[in-house]
RNA sequence: GGGCAUAUAGCUCAGGUGGUUAGAGCGCGCCCCUGAUAAGGGCGAGGUCGGUAGUUCGAGUCUACCUAUGCCCA
């Protein structure tokens, strides 16, 4: 009769459990590193090792967490974990970017505030108030995801002391005479009399009068016949006086066409428009636009030149392909004008009015000045043609007036003057991928100044007093030596709470007229400029941090945002980058490779995921994907991580459960004496801790997670412990074996949890505490060192030997599919395998004798030199009915291991 | 429209300096096991490398152009 022999084995045993259970479980153990401390722990830990700062880019606190969020915060969770493994001090201070238009515009929308007449102080305090709500909950959404920092103290754009030192830092820039004040096109409403952002502006079909001008050629540079005019098409002709210049797209064909007002030069595919299907006139001249640089034309109306410049935003959808530029009123006709040395002029007043200098116009709004306009051009014989025409036109979304683009007085950087510099400094800087060295030099090379100046309230104060006497600007150390104490101390309310008398010291007077009667600047900064500021309000503040950074990590936006505003402020200041290197990682993109737009309602929300799947899942995704490119994320391929996170839970979960028994301080064997079997996975584990400490030094983390989860499906789940169960279950508990095998096994585990710690943070400390420790071991795997691995664990010439195994077994593998297949055999135990084998592959596995049966999980192998190939047949001996493998048999129904096993543990038992 | 980037099996990734039948894991199909069991093992079917044209004895790997997608700018 069969007996159960299930007792007499040593069966894995674990309370780890299967099934992770990470949304629900994920909370306790994040709650429960809160009241360990373990970001303090760790601090203390590392206090006086080598710093490794990663300067975190503050997240505009105004929403939830996304998904580009949660990728960015992912990989540089990896980034400080791995680097204090390693033994160094990496604290993660997280930061929060919170003023700036969205959030004003938000808050006004909320608190149904009049923006003309809410108290800026009490403004502010909305939109202060609205941030922290943010950063509160978007903390809690960033902690979910198991991202270990200091987030009991952030740094935040809105704290005194950050703002002390961004004023302090303007203060710097404009003692080095980096900081002007300019005319700049903004959007106006000349109806509420304020400067607006764009996301303030509707667009409605307008109705409105289209001119074609024409504009008499002064100097053609012998490249245009005598008397021929320059035709421009526009539909706003009350921006005529304010015109300095005409563009031409360089590599667009113009001519010149008789016609009954003599030659006239428009592009070549607008000829016939611009006759209006009447017979376009000869054409007696034709060029490419690049060789009409340089041409002047006489204003149509008023004694001014206007020379023809180049700009390559110049179409020949309509108009004449030749644009009326007139830098005071447009954005591409400033960065023209900018260009080419244009003046900006700007004739209106606040209301829209023209001046006194506009002669006939003055007094005049701008809709007013039209048919004046109209009838000068008519009066010279400039009119060619007017219509009326229904466009698109940009009004105000709070009075519904139409607005226009005025040049006021800005303050802005002047980038010229850093430019060379800023590349040079760039230039020096690590980037990942390599692409954003040219990328950032192209950028600050074809910047314009940076206008740093808003008319609004919720930011920080452009730290600057006028003399009310003579009106000049007071950028003077003093003064903001002064504004960054009140500052620091009060914070920036301070800058609308106290009088502007408060800001200077009793030492200074207005160096021209020597006034001491001052009013404040009303602009507030830039936020860019705020962010910018963070290396030196955050960085170089901090004794407990360093400047420059070790790495910034954000988004492809940022090149045009943080990264350069960054950039420019650190060269300005302190002459260098404030980043020894710079990683980019992708956007991320829909299970398509769309990005996600809610009006597509492809959002994937990472507070869902994270309920759904786990925050360790997560974060799994966010190292299997190549993240210097764009990325894609959907249920199913946060599924298909989950299934390579079971195959990494249960391959940890096995090791436990077989290591139960083990105490690898009493237990262990010597490495260097075990058995080929077992040295042969400590030589795999050798090679895949040094593929990983690659990985990880590189920033590479897809490799990191490829060659864990190949470790654990092939070398360990595979063939290792798949071959050590017979060892680990039939043997007596203490037999050299059985723990060779395990004194491996403990090995791999240790390190395998250590590996995959900076990635599986939750998973790999619950891992940690569920198994033995050694002398010095931390409470937390997030306290431990990066695994040592000793050099004698690797042995080439073994695991060549192995390798050939391995590729045997494969052989093997598929000649007992066969054979179960055409029913020779019923299961691959019972195989009997005639191998022979050519002389090279004999070589290797001849030494490896007996146990080449057990190693290809067969009843036997007859092992021979010849290259005859492989047989199987069915093997003679009966199966042990307790290690159910074929083997000759000493009892009725055990083998004779078995039997010797079973007849210790019954002499045992019996003592 | 311009600049930059990406494009290898259903999915996620590997494929130094161009060279025999392009790899892995997952998924999928079939089979085995039931002492890792909402587990484990084996075998198998899937790509000609976004497209076109070139350079070369030979290109996934070099060049040009095109397409799609993404970011930034206009």
């Amino acid at each position: 009769m069969a007996e159960d022999w299930r007792a007499t084995l040593n069966l894995p045993e674990t309370s780890f459990p299967m099934k992770a259970d990470l949304p629900r479980r994920e909370p306790t153990m994040q709650q429960k590193w809160a009241e360990e401390g373990l970001y303090a722990a760790i601090r203390a830990a590392r206090r006086g090792a080598p710093k490794f700062i990663l300067h975190d880019g503050p997240p505009y606190a105004n929403g939830n967490v996304h998904m580009g969020h949660a990728l960015n915060k992912s990989l540089k969770d990896f980034i400080v974990r791995y680097r204090t493994m390693r033994g160094m001090d990496a604290p993660y201070v997280p930061g929060w970017d919170t003023h700036g238009l969205p959030i004003e515009l938000q808050t006004i929308r909320q608190m149904h505030l009049n923006r003309d007449r809410a108290e800026p102080l009490e403004l502010r305090a909305h939109c202060q108030a609205f941030a922290l709500s943010f950063i509160g909950t978007m903390t809690e959404q960033f902690r979910r995801l198991g991202v270990l920092g200091d987030w009991d103290h952030p740094y935040i754009t809105l704290q005194p002391g950050y703002e002390a030192e961004e004023v302090a830092a303007f203060g710097r820039m404009a003692e080095r005479g980096l900081i002007y004040r300019g005319l700049r096109p903004v959007y106006w409403c000349c109806d509420c009399r304020t400067a607006l952002a764009e996301a303030e502006i509707e667009f409605h079909p307008t109705a409105a009068t289209a001119v074609t001008v024409l504009f008499p050629v002064e100097d053609g540079m012998g490249r245009l016949p005598e008397g021929t005019s320059a035709a421009i098409w526009t539909t706003t002709p009350w921006t005529l006086p304010a015109n300095t210049g005409i563009t031409a797209h360089p590599d667009l064909s113009y001519v010149v066409a008789d016609s009954p007002r003599g030659p006239v030069l428009v592009a070549e595919s607008r000829l016939a428009a611009f006759f209006g299907g009447g017979e376009p006139g000869t054409i007696v001249a034709r060029l490419r636009g690049s060789q009409l640089a340089g041409v002047v034309c006489a204003h149509p109306f008023l004694s001014r030149l206007v020379p023809i410049v180049l700009g390559d935003y110049v179409t020949a959808d309509d108009g004449t392909g030749l644009v009326h530029t007139a830098p005071g009123h447009g954005r591409d006709d400033f960065e023209t004008g900018q260009r080419y040395g244009l003046p900006t002029i700007q004739p209106l007043d606040d209301r829209g009015r023209f001046g006194p200098e506009a002669g006939e116009l003055a007094g005049l709004s701008y809709r007013e000045a039209e048919p004046v306009v109209l009838r000068l051009l008519t009066d010279r014989g400039r009119l060619w043609s007017s219509e009326r025409i229904e466009h698109e036109y940009a009004h105000c979304w709070r009075c519904k007036e139409p607005v226009i683009w005025r040049a006021t007085e800005q303050w802005f950087v002047g980038v010229e003057a850093l430019r060379k510099e800023a590349i040079a400094a760039a230039a020096k800087v690590h980037w990942l991928p390599g692409w954003g060295a040219a990328r950032m030099a192209d950028m600050v090379k074809g910047r314009q100044d940076w206008c740093v100046s808003r008319q609004r309230v919720w930011g920080v104060p452009i730290p600057v007093l006028y003399c009310v006497g003579c009106g000049h600007p007071l950028l003077l150390h003093p003064i903001f030596d002064r504004v960054a104490e009140v500052v620091g101390a009060e914070g920036a309310d301070a800058w609308w709470r106290r009088p502007a008398s408060d800001f200077l010291p009793q030492e200074i007077a207005c160096p021209h007229c020597g006034g001491r009667d001052v009013r404040k600047e009303e602009d507030i900064l830039d936020v860019w400029f705020d962010s910018g500021c963070s290396s030196l309000s955050v960085l170089a503040a901090d004794s407990s941090l360093a400047w420059p950074a070790d790495v910034y990590l954000e988004g492809p936006d940022q090149f045009r945002g943080w990264f350069q505003s960054s950039l420019l402020i650190a060269v300005a200041t302190v002459g260098e980058a404030p980043y020894r290197s710079v990683i980019t990682n992708g956007w991320v993109l829909d299970g398509q490779g769309r990005a996600m737009h809610k009006s597509l309602g492809n959002v994937v929300e990472p507070a869902e995921m994270v309920d759904r799947w786990g925050a360790d899942v997560l974060r799994l995704w966010a190292a299997s994907v190549d993240y210097t490119t764009d990325v894609r994320v959907s249920e199913d391929l946060l599924a298909q991580v989950g299934e390579i996170y079971r195959k990494i839970r249960n391959t940890i979960r096995y090791l436990l459960g077989n290591l139960s028994d083990f105490d690898p301080n009493a237990d262990a064997l010597s490495v260097v004496e075990l058995p080929e079997r077992d040295r042969y996975i400590l030589h795999r584990l050798a090679q895949v801790a040094s593929q990983v400490d690659t990985a990880y030094e590189a920033n590479r983390f897809s490799a990191v997670f490829s060659a864990i989860r190949d470790f654990c499906a092939q070398d360990l789940s595979s063939f290792y412990l798949d071959v050590a169960k017979d060892r680990l279950y039939c043997t007596p508990v203490e037999d050299p074996v059985r723990r060779a095998t395990q004194t491996a096994m403990y090995e791999v585990l240790r390190a395998l949890v250590l590996l995959a710690a900076p990635i599986l943070p939750h998973t790999a400390d619950e891992a940690w505490r569920a198994m033995r420790q050694r002398p010095g071991d931390p409470g937390s795997v997030h306290l431990a060192f990066w695994p040592e691995i000793p050099s004698t664990w690797s042995d080439a010439a073994l695991a060549r030997r192995w390798d050939t195994l391995l590729r045997l077994r494969t052989e093997v593998s598929l000649a007992v599919e066969r054979a179960m297949a055409d029913g020779t055999i019923g299961r691959a135990s019972e195989a009997s395998i005639d191998l022979s084998l050519s002389p090279e592959d004999w070589a290797a596995i001849e030494p490896i004798g007996e146990e080449l049966a057990d190693q290809l999980l067969v009843a036997e192998v007859a092992a021979t030199s010849g290259g005859g190939g492989i047989r199987v047949q069915a093997s003679a001996a009966p199966r042990c009915a307790r290690c159910w493998r074929h083997r000759p048999a000493a009892t009725a129904d055990l083998c004779e291991r078995c039997a010797r096993v079973v007849g210790l543990l019954e002499r045992r038992g019996h003592s």
